[in-house]
DNA sequence: GTGAATGCAAAACCTTTGCAACTGG
DNA sequence: CCAGTTGCAAAGGTTTTGCATTCAC
């Protein structure tokens, strides 16, 4: 079964599949960059290249962690998948292409998706001193998620 | 001359001294805390650690690496410096304590400062899903500084 | 068949740590 | 004086690289 594409990496690809995306760079599609792309479709919770790598190892045992990495570089590098960096810890990966920042959650460390809100843009709140040409942006959040919020809400309580 | 804290940490610290706020953590300043913090107040390009490493050394001679290190750590401990982390460079070191993104050259590597612009929020921006918490916010740029687009047209008309 | 991709081991890189020697208050 | 700090060397964790082998097309 081929992997359908969730989000977009440009609106003429929304149908396409990992492997229409990958051979359409002249690349193959191996069994250990599916599986690769697998984990990290199946989850959606951020993980580190070492988590991937032993989720990996489920489906493909032979795999190295060598590989891992590469997959995951030719995956980011045909937009199937985005890194995400958090000050010095290990990078990790997203399979949700849309514009979204992350949250970080500081008690559990949990990574949450937030989506923009419509009609708002970062660039809006920044001031830019000069012509700027900006082609990415990276936006990320820190504090307790809701549900370590509740639970220390409880843990007060009493 | 002591060194004058430019930049917030806290509203009440706005004339203390980095060795006022220093001393005020029980901590001692340093020949090697001194020039670090120095550096940093100097050039304010958002120099790396060895970036600060080599710098010092022209004060410091004798001043090991392991040395910078602490000695950032102390500096961020005590809020006088802020800690700039970007994909996976190496971190860098800011001593403008205001409210501000961060523009990464892609052409030239130089960081810029960009302040908020007045009456507006990050948190605006982007959906959170829930009771989320925020404690700190960190936001980045990247593409093409006004000095590396200027030289991209030029050369591009010819 | 052939160039691309893998797997392994080793290296590179940034950063932290352990500990004896030193020093600021 | 003496806890806090330094300097050195060694280790830690993440990521990259070199190269022979294997594999997708």
């Amino acid at each position: 079964m081929p992997c359908l594409l969730h989000g977009m990496a440009t609106p003429s690809n929304h149908t396409q599949t990992a492997d229409e995306t990958i051979h359409g760079r002249g690349l193959r599609m191996t069994d250990q960059r599916r599986a690769v792309y697998d984990v990290i479709m199946g989850e959606r919770d951020h993980p580190t290249a070492v988590e991937v790598f032993t989720r990996v190892r489920g489906k493909v045992p032979t795999i190295s962690l060598a590989t891992v990495y590469n997959c995951l570089d030719t995956l980011t590098g045909c937009g199937l998948v985005k890194t995400v960096a958090h000050e010095r810890e290990p990078a990790r990966y997203c399979p949700n292409l849309e514009e979204h920042a992350h949250f970080f959650c500081e008690s559990c460390g949990a990574v949450t998706d937030l989506p923009l809100r419509s009609r708002k843009k970062p660039e809006d709140v920044w001031y830019f001193p000069g012509e700027f040409s900006v082609s990415h942006h990276e936006v990320s959040f820190s504090g307790t998620c809701p549900k370590c919020s509740a639970k220390a809400a409880k843990s007060n309580k009493r």
